[in-house]
RNA sequence: AGCGGUAUCGUCUAGGGGUUAGGAUAGCAGAUUCUCAUUCUGUUGACACGGGUUCGAAUCCCGUUGCCGCCGCCA
């Protein structure tokens, strides 16, 4: 059998999109399953839209999912150049073959031709297909054309392609994911494969570098199946092997419409920045449309790649819904070795003053209080009282618990004691157990005496575990925060 | 409008001519803990609709509807 060789080949139009990491990876497990070659191809034919701050965002963003390319623009390869816009010479000759063997004509329609038949055709309710005006224009109205300084575009001939190598108008081809798919080609119009200024379009630059990156698989979105059509007669008019198709539903968003910036994130960086984890955003989004054969949904991709098998992916649509991946994401910050969890979770610590704390109680700090983290960024707000002197005391606690005489009394003989308390968790933990028994004697319940000590030293009711907090602070800043508590 | 795709709990999905239609997540309830959270246990919740084939349809067939996509000298 042939080598597999997939690519992913995204347009540097916009930072590395979520539903087009999910058509990486999707490429990426097929080309590990089968011992195949994953290729990553920059589209960039259209310059205005470009920029090299996108494609660095693709770079980064794949090599983050862990989605490492085998040839591309930056590792080279025996087929490149790997970017559309260093190809450009390439293109014409295939044009010109085209042009010889009359499965493409030149046609010299403005754009005001062009728009005054489509809105005839919408007059007329009818689906717009262009009228083959130029197919059969002689060489003399063609220079005449030409005198007038209009300049060309070429077509593809479509009914031309279809009739020299089908049997009937009825194009058929076998997708990967969603079984036989047919189309009428009749009701194709003829496309523009080279555009006035000379430079290719889409539909004919992805059949050229497909071909000559011998490519075997294209796996890419359900948006492009009625391009899938117009390619193969490409192929097949250039006397190309056509490649096996594949093509996954979509991403949409929970109204089910596209999912765009107003729903939030959309680009993998973008939750980066938010604090989601590559492993978690990777494994949540092999979930869309794919399901693992034991049950078991938390797995790396190299793990996923092993149980891959495309025909099993779901051919439909899929909504995309944070619940899940947030429930994910807090797993996999749970599962995080600590010294990663340590560094990662820097960038959302930089209010702080981190040399308050030796790396030791770093560490502790970043083990108590991991647990409720969604996000990453979440560790922002949930430790401001590891940090500064005093401690902002939020209003309803100051009411409904400091201004307590309860909690004025369990300070009082909080201070008094910790005094001499020597400041060890393991110390503190004892302590304070024989602490809270002492008032539940007293009929106050172990959670109002704690509500007392915490509200003083952390100005919070709720939080990580308090001994942690105490010994972690330290002695003198727990004993002067308690006693600031006090009126 | 036309063409194409698609349809199982709110969501992601497993399954598939006779099943208590399974799991995950979310929701709800309870247990545990100094709080929140975690964790654990329990629980609510689905085969789009109509016809056909059949002893029997969620499953097969046809149609309808919804949703998505495509109809560019964008990619």
């Amino acid at each position: 059998m042939e080598e597999v060789r997939v690519r992913i080949a995204p347009s540097p139009s916009g930072n590395l999109h979520i539903g087009t990491a999910r058509t990486a990876l999707f490429n990426y497990l097929f080309a590990k399953k089968n011992n195949g070659k994953f290729v990553l191809r920059i589209e960039d034919t259209d310059a205005e839209r470009t920029s090299q701050a996108y494609i660095d965002n693709i770079f980064d963003s794949l090599k983050a999912l862990g989605l490492n390319w085998d040839e591309g623009p930056d590792v080279g390869g025996p087929y490149g150049p790997y970017t559309q816009s260093e190809r450009f010479d390439i293109y014409p000759k295939y044009v010109q073959e085209l042009l010889d063997k009359g499965f493409a004509y030149e046609c010299f329609c403005t754009p005001e031709e062009l728009e005054a038949e489509k809105e005839e055709a919408t007059k007329n309710k009818k689906p717009y297909v262009y009228s083959k005006k130029c197919e059969n224009l002689t060489e003399e109205q063609k220079a005449k054309l030409r005198a007038e300084g209009r300049k060309p575009a070429i077509r593809f001939n479509i009914q031309k392609a279809q009739k020299a190598f089908h049997d009937s108008s009825i194009l058929k081809f076998d997708d990967l994911v969603k079984g036989e798919l047919h189309m009428d080609t009749d009701l194709l119009g003829d496309f523009v494969i080279l555009k006035s200024n000379g430079t290719p379009t889409y539909n004919f630059a992805v059949v050229i570098d497909d071909m000559l990156m011998k490519i075997s698989h294209v796996i890419r979105g359900e948006d492009h199946i009625s391009n899938t059509f117009k390619q193969i007669l490409i192929f097949e008019a250039l006397g190309a092997e056509v490649p096996r198709f594949g093509h996954l539903g979509m991403i949409l968003a929970p109204d089910r419409s596209k999912l765009s910036k107003r729903h939030g994130a959309t680009a993998v960086s973008e939750f980066v920045e938010k604090g989601y984890l590559t492993n978690a955003l990777i494994n949540f989004v092999a979930l869309l449309g794919w399901s693992p054969s034991d049950g078991q949904e938390i797995k790396t991709v190299d793990e996923i790649a092993q149980d891959f098998r495309i025909g099993e992916i779901s051919s439909s649509n899929s909504i995309f819904e944070y619940d899940k991946l947030n429930w994910m994401n807090s797993h996999y910050i749970k599962m995080l070795p600590i010294e990663e969890l340590k560094e990662k979770l820097k960038p959302y610590l930089t209010k702080y003053d981190l040399s308050e704390l030796t790396d030791a109680e770093y560490t502790r700090m970043v083990e108590v209080t991991r647990e409720p983290l969604t996000l990453l960024s979440d560790i922002t707000d949930a430790v401001p009282y590891f940090f500064g002197d005093d401690v902002e005391i939020e209003p309803e606690v100051q009411t409904d618990v400091l201004d307590t005489e309860i909690s004025q009394n369990v300070l009082k003989e909080f201070v008094s004691q910790a005094q001499n308390w020597d400041w060890t968790e393991e110390n503190l933990h004892e302590k304070l157990e024989i602490f809270r028994g002492e008032f539940k004697e007293k009929g106050i319940k172990p959670k109002v005496t704690m509500w007392a000590i915490r509200a003083a030293v952390t100005g919070r009711t709720k939080g990580a575990d308090m001994t942690a907090i105490l010994a972690i602070i330290g002695k003198e800043k727990s004993i002067k925060r308690s006693k600031a508590a006090i009126k």
